[in-house]
Order: structure tokens, then sequence, then C-alpha cells
DNA sequence: TTGCAGCGGTGACCGAAGTTACTGCACAGC
DNA sequence: GCTGTGCAGTAACTTCGGTCACCGCTGCAA
């Protein structure tokens, strides 16, 4: 294992802990946009990001929408679950960035979480860390209309490339709010005429 | 403590737990319609169904939407992750008929988890399933029309209340969908025009 | 050079749902 | 009896978003 990641691990896991992981975790590098978890897919490894970005969205006939991003440090609950209920996955991942992760054995991870409570206490927050942006996304959906879910996403964008740029074309937009493109380049339109932002060549930069 | 709630509980819980809940544990009655749970409450207690039906919802200027129903043997997660996390909660819940519960101390129940796999287990289990019922929700807002919607509730609310019949004004479904009275009025005439459902007396028949 | 694929812009249109406003009905309480 | 209240039905209208069709630009590859 390189030592990025281990300084990484080292910087989240102590004692035994740290020595159980670092024995039987495989580490992973991912090429942007490739798919790491389809839905229905049974998952016997929950991966942990060391570094880059990592898309968790649902799909229905052709239309998606983005539930939350993975960055480093955080792992997919899905497969957690799907991992020890021995159920499908119900969502998408797909890696945005170039992206390592770690995968940890599902039987490990259910040892370690009798074990060690520090490990338990990450789990549960994971779990609430998506239950709460499943909800802010059910907030979106239901009280917000597309302008401001337009720009939610674009400021949420900015952050997370941590740029003012955001190179990102109307039509990947729109699948991410389960849009169509249209809409979005009237929207963005309708945005850039109240100033709020503006598209350059560069990208869109919300103001 | 009652009989019946010691049934219930021997017969979720074994050994040292089942003492420990037992001896901790307050039970209490609501009547329907009463509010349990305020969004921003700050909880010092994790309440686990006995009997009855608690709704969960969330809101936004006077707009509501049912995230999902507690039954029996079932728990709010939510007041559990603002309980640990001493953090203020985002949901609503309210009684919908004559509920019996008990209250488990935040500190019992941090307690008990790391020292009961089988509490810790269960405890996963009403993330998970909470999880999976807002992402329910998200597929009903975005990919389902008011119709299948309306439709989806009403049986959901027939196997709820085990009886053919939904006694429920059209505001109420209303409430609980997250649109307006006249809306539900016009969606449910369509489907009984379609020979989907009928409106009685005593109250709405999915065929 | 031509052609084509990908992207953004736009106008026209449609349908779903939210809004307003009013009607009629049943029932309770006085 | 009258009146108030809560519920359902419904017509008319608006708004938002999704869809269709088409245009023009750019850049790339044959």
């Amino acid at each position: 294992m390189e030592e990025s990641v281990q300084a990484l691990l080292r910087n989240q896991f102590q004692g035994e802990l740290l020595d159980a992981i670092q024995k039987s975790a495989v580490v992973k590098e991912f090429a942007p946009q490739t798919e790491i978890l389809r839905e229905g897919q049974f998952v016997k490894a929950v991966p942990l990001v060391i570094s880059g970005l990592v898309k968790v969205y649902t799909r229905f006939n052709y239309k998606e929408l983005l539930l939350y991003y993975l960055q480093a440090n955080e792992s997919c609950i899905m497969s957690f679950s799907s991992g020890i209920r021995n159920e499908a996955s119900k969502v998408f991942a797909i890696t945005e960035e170039p992206t390592k992760l770690i995968l940890l054995p599902v039987s490990s991870v259910l040892e370690w979480i009798k074990q060690f409570p520090t490990f338990n206490d990450l789990f549960y927050q994971f779990y609430n860390q998506r239950y709460y942006e499943l909800l802010e996304s059910i907030h979106q959906l239901l009280f917000n209309k597309m302008d401001t879910r337009v720009l939610e996403f674009l400021k949420k964008r900015q952050e997370l490339a941590n740029s003012p740029y955001i190179k990102l074309s109307h039509s990947r937009i729109a699948n991410e709010l389960g849009t169509a493109r249209e809409v979005i380049s009237r929207v963005i339109k309708k945005l850039e005429t109240e100033g709020v932002l503006s598209q350059t060549a560069e990208g869109i930069v919300v103001l």
C-alpha cells in the first residue's frame, strides 16, 4: 500500500483497527466516469474514498437524479447496507474525477463494527449524513423551483471542485437534476440576465 | 410496566439487554394527532413504538410531505441521530392513532449499542429502513405523477389500517402528499371514473 | 474541404399541477 | 328554524416544466 494511503488511514484510525484495515483493505483506482456501483448489484465490499469524487444517483427510465457526492474519507452506505443485508443496491455510483478508494470486505467490516466502537460510530455518521442528504434532495424536489435547484447545484459543484469555473455541459447538469437540457438552457439564461451567474468559455461562474 | 409491554419487549430482546431496557425505559401513551417531535427540537430520548401509528413528515411554509410511518417495533431514527449528535431534528412526528411507546434515554442507547451487537444491528436496520423509505419518496416525487402517487398512498394506508375503507378527507391526503385539496379531488375523481377506486360514505376503497 | 457530432439557444406548444373562486351538501349547536 | 363549519366538486385560469423542431457554432476526423 502506498505511503499516501497509509498516511490517510493513520489519520483516521488507530491501533488494532488500523492494523486490521491495513491488512485486509485493497486499494483501487478508477478513471473518471467509471461506474463503480450499478442498481441491482450485490456488493461484497464497502468502499472508503481516499481521494477524488464519486457521484451517487438514482435512475428510472433514462431519467436520473443526483443523490449526493462521496468525497475523501466518506463511504457509500448503500454498499454497506446492501452488503450486510445481502440485498441488491438501489442506487448507482460513478466516479466524477480520478478516484482512489480502498475496499473493505463486508465480513471484516461487520467484525470491526462489533469490536471497535469508533468504527461503529463512523458508520452511524455515514448513515446519518446520507439520510440528511436524501432529506435535502426531497426538499429540493418538493419545495424549490428549477432556478433555485440549478443555482444550489452549481454552488455545490463550485465548492466541490474548489474552482470558480464549473465545466459542465447543460445536458450533464440536466441529468443530475432529472430534467431536460432545454430547461437548463432556459433557466441558466434567466439566471444570467438576473446577474447571479455568467457563462464563459472556461465554464459557468456563480457570482 | 404493564404486562403487554413486557411481553413485547421479551419478544424482541433477551438477557442483560432486556433487563437494562426494562429498568430504564419509560412507557408513554399519546392520543391521536399529538405532535411528538417538532422540527428544531433537541431530543434526549429515543422512542420505540409499542403499538399505534406515528407519521413522520417534513414541512416547509405550510407545505408538508409524509416521509414514512412508524409502526410497532420501529423507532424514529431521527431522534436517535439528533440525540447522538446533539443536533436539532429536521423532521416532525405526529401520532395518527392512539400510540403507546417506550422512551429510551439517549445515553443508555449509546451504551447498549456498544455492549449488545444485536441491539446495534437493530439500529442499523432502522437506519436502513428509513434510508430506503426516503429513497422511495424521492422516486415518487421525481418519477410519478399525482394519480399514481395518490393511488400508492391509498394502498399503503389500506394496508396500515388493515381495513378496505380509508377514512381520510381529501385535504388530509393533500397534506400528506404535499399538494392542494383540489388536486386530490380532481385525481380521485379521475381514478374513480377509471374504476380503480370508489368513494363511499364509509371512506375510500381501492379495488 | 466536407461532413458530422456535440453543444447551446430558442420559439412554439402541451400537459400537469397549483390557484382562485364559487357551489352545494351534511351536520352540529344554538 | 337559522347559522357556522367542514368537506367535496368544479370551472377558469396561470405557471412551470417537458417536448419538439430547428438553427448556428465549433472542432474534429475522414
